[in-house]
Formats: structure tokens, sequence, C-alpha cells
DNA sequence: TCCTACGGTGGACTCAATCCAAGTCAAGAA
DNA sequence: TTCTTGACTTGGATTGAGTCCACCGTAGGA
């Protein structure tokens, strides 16, 4: 993550002390955190810093490519910095749990011709649902 | 759809006329309406029709099993009566365009048991994105 | 036809996210 | 080092989607 910083920077990004924060909150593996989430961590090591913030800087590491959104439920979107490896997600249907999670094949493959309707595919999401552990026992 | 209100019925629903015109503004392949949509089309046919009912209407056919909720975006939930055919969707990354498309093989085969951390997997979910014709023309 | 519990209404409210005008500051220039 | 400037931040207002609630209306059984 230390790494993102300097990529960000190459990228003529200016370094403030906000878009460090919040870098350094999404920094981790099975990160899943929503942008009130984000804000209220951010917080913690930078009182002032608005929501307004927080999104805009979420909002650039999105179209940077460096973080991506998920929105498993139909409530605030998540973002998961663990975007350098594709993978896809599996959510607790009782708590809202996320785990990354990594499938044999490619689902693309599984998408024929004749399902395609003339559309360029460039990828595809898939989320897997079921109980957790906890919320099974 | 006109077995839909029957299979209601017999289900001790109480058949109002909101009821009856959200769900014959859902009939159809290739549906995929917001809640607004559907509360739009339905004031054309019973212009008092309140944007509460439509949305307790949505809610009660999505428990019931016969239509179900869509999120393709972070936007406004979309309802699918096609609920009896297991599919999922392709999406336009231009315009939102959805299709209902059918791959194959079973998403859930593809998830190895090391990948289920103890979870009870259910269901999958495969939302595949690209141009459509018209975008891409 | 009457009763009544279930369903509908609309207006207020919540939650997530975006917008905006004014103030601030990172980083290149001198 | 200081200056300058445009990119960044702020917080409060605003939007959009959806939910809640107290009161009213009516479907459908008796």
């Amino acid at each position: 993550m230390s790494d993102l910083l300097e990529r960000l920077r190459g990228r003529g990004w200016r370094l403030t002390s906000q878009r460090r924060v919040v870098a350094e909150v999404l920094d981790g593996d099975h990160v899943h955190l929503t942008a009130d989430e984000v804000h209220v961590l951010a917080a913690e090591r930078l009182p002032e810093i608005s929501r307004a913030t927080v999104y805009n800087t979420l909002g650039e590491l999105v179209t940077l490519g460096e973080v991506v959104e998920v929105s498993t439920d139909g409530r605030a979107k998540r973002y998961d910095p663990n975007a350098h490896r594709p993978h896809q997600h599996l959510v607790c249907t009782g708590c809202g749990a996320i785990r990354d999670v990594h499938p044999l094949g490619n689902p693309l493959a599984d998408l024929p011709a004749d399902q395609r309707f003339g559309f360029a595919v460039s990828g595809a999401e898939v989320t897997y649902r079921g109980l957790c552990p906890s919320c099974a026992g």
C-alpha cells in the first residue's frame, strides 16, 4: 500500500493528508468498507476530514483502478482495495459478511456467443450467497 | 401472468386494483423496471396509486418468489418478473440496458470447498458487462 | 348488506451520495 | 526560502431511493 501512494503520485496525484489517510484505512486483505466506515476510520486519524472528501477520494481510486466498488445488497457500496488480483465475493445472507473468493475457471467462458446478443462482453462479476458458519450455528 | 393473480389469490392475497395493475405492468420478457418506472406505468392505468403501495407490492412479490430484485449498478433496484426460469444478466456499460442470459454450466460448481470458508453456499448471481451493439456503434 | 381486518394513502423521514461556493494548501517556479 | 496558483477540501444544502406511520378505505367472508 505504501507503493500505492507513490504510484498515485507518479500519475500526478496531489498527495494530501486526507488522501493519505483514506488510502491507509483501505490497506489490507478482506477489507470491504462502506464510504461511511472509511470516513469514521479516517476521522480517527484526521478528525477534520469531511465526508465529501472521502467520497471524492474513493471515486478517484476507483477511476484509477486501485480500488473496486462492490454493491452486494441494495445498501451502501463497499470499497475493495484488492483490485489487482481478480476475485469474486461470497456474502452471508444472515449478517452480510463478505469474503473474497477465487472460483475455478473463467465465468466469461460460460456465456456462449448466441447468448451475447451482439454485446462486446468484457467482464463478469459473481456473487455467491449463503450462510456463514456463525450465522448457521 | 394471468395465472399469477390466481396463484397469489390462492395464497390468501387480497386482490386489489392496485396490486392488479402492478402485476400487469410487470408482465413480459426482458422487463427490468425500477420501482419508480413501475409507479409511472401503474399510474397511467390507476392515477391515484401511491408510491408506497408500489413499494409494498413489489416487496411482497419478491417475498413470494414471483419477482426477483436485481441491482446491477449502485442506483435503483430493478424488478424482474422472470423468476421461475433461472437466469443471469448482461448489462451494457454504456446505456445500462439489461438482457436476461442463460450461461452454460452451474456457477456454484466453480466454487471449490476450500473456497467456501464454511459457508452453506446456496446461490450465485452473475452479472456480465459489456457494450451493447448500439453503444458500440 | 354489514363488518372488519387487511390494504392504500400521502407526507414526513432516513440513508447514501452528490453538488457547490468559498476557503485552503501542495508543490513547482523564482 | 517564499510566492503563486490551481487543484483540493470543507460543510451545508440538495437529490434520489426507499421506508415509516397514523389515518382512511374497501375486499370479501358472514
